[in-house]
Formats: structure tokens, C-alpha cells, sequence
RNA sequence: GGUGCUAUGGCCGAGCGGUUAGGCACAGGUCUGCAAAACCUGCUACAGCGGUUCGAUUCCGCUUGGCACCU
């Protein structure tokens, strides 16, 4: 379908929003390409969650060999850096072993581009550390931190979205734990991959992949649904649980509101979601879109 | 039929004689190791018609629509 520069490798990414229905094409494209299908979505790769990440079902995965779905464990602290590096010697594997297209499909678009452009090489999370400094952010707001990172950074401080404690947090953590600016590391061009990259987008008009949202999440709860997030309510407070599907239905099993809500909630922020998602593909222009 | 209450943007909901309430939805956007996260921006409405007033969403009257009670 596409021509490919003689003896390069081609790694081909489907993507967009959640729903839009890329478990299903993937499979196409797998089969088609007798490649394996290598997941990339942030939520799919924990093995402890299943239903309210719209995992593939056991048909689909026995259909082709997946990576990246259900093979880490919530309490790892599993990040895009590490995506990045897993994938990356994944991919060098399977082209090494003799296929010239590989599919790699899913959601996630810090991941997606941390595979394709790289990361810089910053230091991964002190996770003592960012507790710490997440603790201050809650008992002494954002300002606090933000003294210390003009001190430490006045740049970042200049390039930063200031009103996220996240960012912020994350910028600062870099700062004390290496003692050099947060944005000295952010200089390198981007990386230069071994093999040419695709990336196909797929979408649907506004109010049908809407439609499909809310359809599906009545779906994953007859699926039982809930009976997974009360199986997950012992670990709550796991960042990998601040995920749509699942914060929502927690207070529900608590008591706080009934299911309706929850389930209206779920539907909502997966909307939400989606378009962020549709929003960060947005400015990548290299994708080819395919609306379905 | 009578009496009383009420009428705010897609929804909820405050308010006042002369600045944009706010929230949610919706729309747009940001993004270098928490990313299905976190964050930012936009969205000027006061039922209709008259009147009072320098000025009315805010006061008065009528009309219309709700709600309540009475017969």
C-alpha cells in the first residue's frame, strides 16, 4: 500500500481517540502485514485493569501477538521514558527477526511521540522525592514551589505552565535531584529512529465517536465493570487508578453517589478525553487522517 | 373560573437600579518520565409588551408560560 525506501524498516502507527475503533483495524493491519501488534496506550499495558480500558478481547489477542497490553503491573510506576526504551528495543527485535512492517496502534500521544521523537535524557522520578515535593504542593500551593524553581531555574520558570503543579513539581524534582537547571536537559534535536515511521489517524465525525463513547461504557458495565473497580478499591490511591472508568466509580462503591452518576461521569470524561486526544494529534502534521 | 408565587444563557444557580456572578455542559488549546494525568482559554443571559427613571435584568402594569392553593 505504501512504498517503502528499499531495505528500511517501516513502523506503521494507527492512532485515535478512544472508541474510534482501532482494536478492530489493527488486526486488519496486522494480518496484512503479518506483523504483531504493539500496543501503545497508557492505560491497556497494566495488567490489573481490563474492562474499563477497553483491553482486546480474548478473540482479538489470540488473533495476532500483542506487547504492551496487560504486562505491567500498577505499582511499578510505569512511565513514558520507559515506554520509550521498552518499545524501542521491542521494535529492534522484531525488525531484527525479519519483519519490515510492524504495527504499533493505540492512543497515547506522549507515548507515541516518545517512541518516534524521544525524550530528552532527564532523570527518571525520585519517587521519595516527588512525594515530597506533591505534599508540598497540596499543604503549601503552587507558589511555594514556584519561588524555588525561579531560583533554581529562571528559564523553565519563564517556559512553564506555572498554574500546573505537575509541571512544576516535575521541573523542581529535576532541579534538586541533579542540580542542574530542569530545562539544561531539554536541548537535544529530536532522535533519529532506524526505521521509517507511518502514522495513520483514524476519526469520526464529533457526534459519533460521542455516540460510541457512551454506548461502550454501558457496555463495560454489563461487562461488570464495577465488580473489577471494586476488586481495584483497596488500591484507589494508585496513580495508575487515576484513570477515566475508574476514579468515577470508586465513590460510587463508597457511597458518595449512585451508579447513574457515576456511569454519566465515566461517559462524560471519556469525551473529554477524547478530545484531548484529538487535540495533541492535532499538531502533527505528519499523520495521514482516515475518517471513518 | 378565583387567589397567591414565579419566569435568568443548553442545564443548574446567585444577584443588583448604572462592572463579566459562579458551576456544569459545549467549543478551542497546552503538553519532554504521573499523560485515560495535570493545566489554560472562550461562551454577556435575564419570557414578551408598555411605563417610571438620566439609566432597568433589577421598580410598576399588562400579556404569556409554569407552580401552588381555592371553588
Amino acid at each position: 500500500m505504501t512504498t517503502k525506501k528499499k531495505g528500511k524498516n517501516r513502523l506503521l502507527i494507527l492512532l485515535g481517540p478512544t472508541a474510534v475503533g482501532k482494536t478492530e483495524l489493527s488486526l486488519e493491519y496486522a494480518r496484512r502485514y503479518d506483523s504483531p501488534i504493539i500496543s501503545c496506550d497508557s492505560r491497556q499495558l497494566y495488567r490489573e485493569m481490563r474492562i474499563g480500558t477497553a483491553v482486546p478481547s480474548e478473540e482479538q489477542l489470540a488473533a495476532a501477538r500483542h506487547y504492551f497490553i496487560r504486562d505491567h503491573s500498577i505499582f511499578d510506576h510505569y512511565t513514558a521514558g520507559k515506554y520509550e526504551l521498552e518499545a524501542l528495543a521491542l521494535l529492534e527485535k522484531l525488525f531484527t527477526e525479519g519483519h519490515e512492517t510492524l504495527v504499533m496502534a493505540g492512543g497515547s500521544g506522549f507515548y507515541i511521540d516518545a517512541v518516534c521523537q524521544g525524550l530528552d535524557d532527564f532523570p527518571e522520578a525520585d519517587q521519595e522525592l516527588r512525594a515530597e515535593l506533591t505534599r508540598r504542593l497540596e499543604e503549601e500551593g503552587v507558589e511555594s514551589l514556584r519561588l524555588q524553581l525561579k531560583s533554581l531555574d529562571p528559564e523553565s520558570y519563564e517556559s512553564i505552565d506555572l498554574a500546573n503543579g505537575q509541571r512544576v513539581v516535575r521541573a523542581l524534582e529535576v532541579c534538586l535531584m541533579t542540580g542542574r537547571p530542569f530545562s539544561s536537559f531539554k536541548t537535544s534535536p529530536k532522535k533519529e529512529r532506524p526505521f521509517e515511521i507511518e502514522k495513520i489517524g483514524f476519526t469520526r465525525p464529533r457526534d459519533v465517536l460521542y455516540r460510541r463513547i457512551d454506548q461502550r461504557v454501558l457496555q463495560m458495565v454489563d461487562e461488570g465493570l464495577m465488580e473489577e473497580v471494586r476488586s481495584l478499591l483497596p488500591y484507589k490511591d494508585e496513580v495508575a487508578l487515576r484513570t477515566v472508568g475508574y476514579q468515577e466509580l470508586f465513590p460510587v462503591l463508597e457511597g458518595e453517589y449512585p451508579l447513574e452518576r457515576g456511569i454519566e461521569l465515566v461517559q462524560r470524561n471519556t469525551r473529554h478525553y477524547a478530545k484531548r486526544q484529538l487535540s495533541w494529534f492535532g499538531r502533527d502534521a505528519s499523520i495521514r487522517w482516515i475518517t471513518l
